[in-house]
RNA sequence: GCGCCCGUAGCUCAAUUGGAUAGAGCAUCAGCCUUCUAAGCUGGGGGUCGGUGGUUCGAGUCCACCCGGGCGUACCA
């Protein structure tokens, strides 16, 4: 049982015993301060407005009917306006480090959405050229979500869903084919509207190579777009690997059409007359459904918009029997989910398991400038560039470290720079560190031992203990709010906390209880920050 | 114009989702290696948390209004 647990099943009875009942959660916080308690709990001073009561007064009521086990607490303050501090006894949180080794490479999972299936969409980038950094961070951040959930006993599937069918696709095959005539001598200026990257002429050159000039009459839908899909999804898919990334499944546009899971939808559409026809065109009653307006579904053209699709997509997620559907996008597609979702619902379909996730762009700084990134323009600085320059370790690390609704700075050469003092390093070398310290204790013939752990109650050793038993609360919470970076932020200061043990706590060499003890203690560690890292995505190298 | 997001140290970002004296990294200054990895540790300087009001025991966090920036606002995705 956790330390916040304990402390849970502590309270909650007091509560009840003194009529308490309110809705406000038991919050247990870890103060700034040590001598605030290793935990902390405002709930008396929620409390005390709905009974009337003095907030001090309330905190010592309850704190009086608290029935604390006493080899475990220490000691419960009131301090403040009315905060109940608690403090652990430190041969109790000592010999929890024992749960440590039990789980081992488990540590820090949990068992509470065992059973439960989710899918991570994330990435789904259109075929129309490499990824770039922006990409990198919706890569990475999905990818990691993904991971917190699977920690936390969700089945993940990570997926990856693209548009092939609309005038995007069409534009990219477009381009090639016009490369590929210029490859043939034909002589005119390419378009401003086209894709301009090398990669089309690269593509054009395949197939002039392997067809010759016979594809002079060949369609644009033909092998070119079907030349240029594959290639560059060959380029996106080597790129995800680098870093570790691997969809199960790439879902796209043009197999709902096959199935006919458009046309079907069109027809529940106008059926339940949640569509109507105006010049041309059919209309969603979006406005009916409680959005701002209603929106084009199918173009005069006769050619779907990508609401109908994206709504089609979506109801095969459900039909798939998710429990929780993520949708991770750049701030750029903030417009169109609530189309969607408002489509789903009026269908009847669970919309709140699907969970939309936004993060915000990233401004490339390069040579002192920003970069305006443009797969079109062929303006971009490409994942694969980023990943050649700092390594993958440093990439994951850098974009799981800020929050997705941070509107991040990325200067290039800042980072290049700077990737020798990231503070992953600071991570690794502290695992670097703590292998170090086991390949020399073997050496020494000192073996760990829990046998003694109560020995461990100095000021440092106390503080790392404390930061290691927190590992699976903050993985839970992490994963419950799908924000990786309460991991990184963690891992961090439980990084500090060992450097600092390290610092002022020799293993080798002292009293034959406490230098075991203590052994034990950095094999703790070394679990935790492994563990974190391998979440992450990241590397725990044993020698640095 | 309207909607969403952001504004915290010189720079890049945190802040236990409303808690007690706002923290890290980089940069900067001063210390610490004849003993387990100095990619480390200790200490200093550096802040009107964009601004003004409000809500309450308590606000960087919530509300209103301003200022500044990003992204949207399609019969593109």
């Amino acid at each position: 049982m956790s330390l916040r647990n304990y402390l849970h099943s502590l309270i909650t009875p007091a509560l009840n015993s003194e009529m308490l009942f309110g809705n406000e959660p038991i919050v247990l916080e870890i103060p700034q301060q040590t001598s605030h308690g290793d935990f902390s709990t405002n709930i008396a001073l929620l409390l005390a407005k709905k009974a009337n009561k003095n907030p001090r007064a309330l905190a010592q009521t309850i704190a009086a009917s608290l029935q604390p086990d006493e080899a475990v607490i220490e000691k419960i303050e009131i301090a403040g306006p009315g905060f109940i501090n608690f403090f652990f006894k430190k041969e109790y949180l000592a010999n929890s480090l024992k749960d440590i080794f039990i789980q081992n490479e488990s540590y820090g999972k949990s068992q509470k959405y065992i059973g439960k299936k989710a899918n991570v969409e994330f990435v789904s980038a259109n075929p129309t050229g490499p990824l770039t950094v922006g990409h990198g961070r919706n890569a990475v951040i999905g990818d990691t979500i993904a991971a917190l959930l699977e920690w936390v006993g969700y089945s993940v599937d990570r997926e990856y869903y693209f548009n092939n069918a609309g005038r995007q696709m069409r534009m990219l095959g477009d381009s090639v084919k016009l490369r590929y005539l210029q490859q043939l001598g034909d002589e005119f200026e390419f378009p401003e509207g086209h894709y301009q990257g090398g990669y089309i002429s690269d593509i054009a050159k395949q197939l002039l190579a392997e067809f010759g000039d016979s594809l002079r009459d060949e369609p644009v839908e033909g092998k070119f777009k079907e030349a240029a899909e594959r290639e560059i999804f060959k380029e996106l898919k080597g790129t995800l690997k680098r870093l570790g990334i691997e969809h199960k499944a790439f879902y796209n546009e043009n197999s709902l059409y096959e199935e006919g899971k458009i046309s079907s939808l069109l027809d529940h559409f106008q059926k339940t007359g949640l569509s109507y026809e105006q010049e041309g065109a059919i209309w969603l009653k979006l406005a009916e459904l409680g959005n701002d307006a209603d929106k084009v579904i199918v173009k005069s053209t006769g050619e779907p918009t990508y609401r109908l699709p994206d709504i089609a997509y979506h109801i095969t997620k459900f039909e798939r029997g998710y429990d929780l559907i993520i949708d991770l996008f750049g701030s750029d597609h903030k417009a169109t989910y609530p189309d969607v979702l408002a489509a789903l619902k009026s269908l009847g379909y669970p919309v709140e398991r699907v969970q939309v996730l936004i993060h915000q762009f990233v401004t490339i700084i390069k040579d002192g400038e920003v970069v305006k990134m443009s797969t079109r323009k062929a303006n971009y600085v490409t994942l694969d560039e980023l990943v050649d320059e700092v390594g993958v370790d440093v990439t994951r690390y850098f974009f799981n470290m800020r929050s997705i609704g941070s509107h991040m700075n990325f200067d290039l050469d800042l980072a290049k720079k700077q990737s020798d003092e990231n503070p992953v390093f600071y991570l690794q070398y502290a695992h670097a560190r703590i292998c170090s310290i086991i390949r020399n204790a073997e050496e020494a013939g000192l073996e760990s031992s829990t046998d003694s752990l109560y020995i461990l109650q100095s000021p440092e050793e106390q503080a790392l203990i404390k930061e290691l038993l927190l590992f699976p609360d903050v993985v839970l919470y992490a994963a419950e709010i799908f924000e990786a970076q309460k991991v990184t932020t963690y891992l961090r200061e439980a990084a500090e906390a060992f450097h600092k043990f390290y610092t002022f706590c020799r293993i080798i060499g002292v009293e034959k209880n406490l230098s075991r003890a203590r052994l034990s203690l950095a094999i703790a560690a070394k679990i935790v920050i492994s563990n974190g890292l391998r979440l992450l995505g990241v590397s725990a190298p044993e020698r640095m």
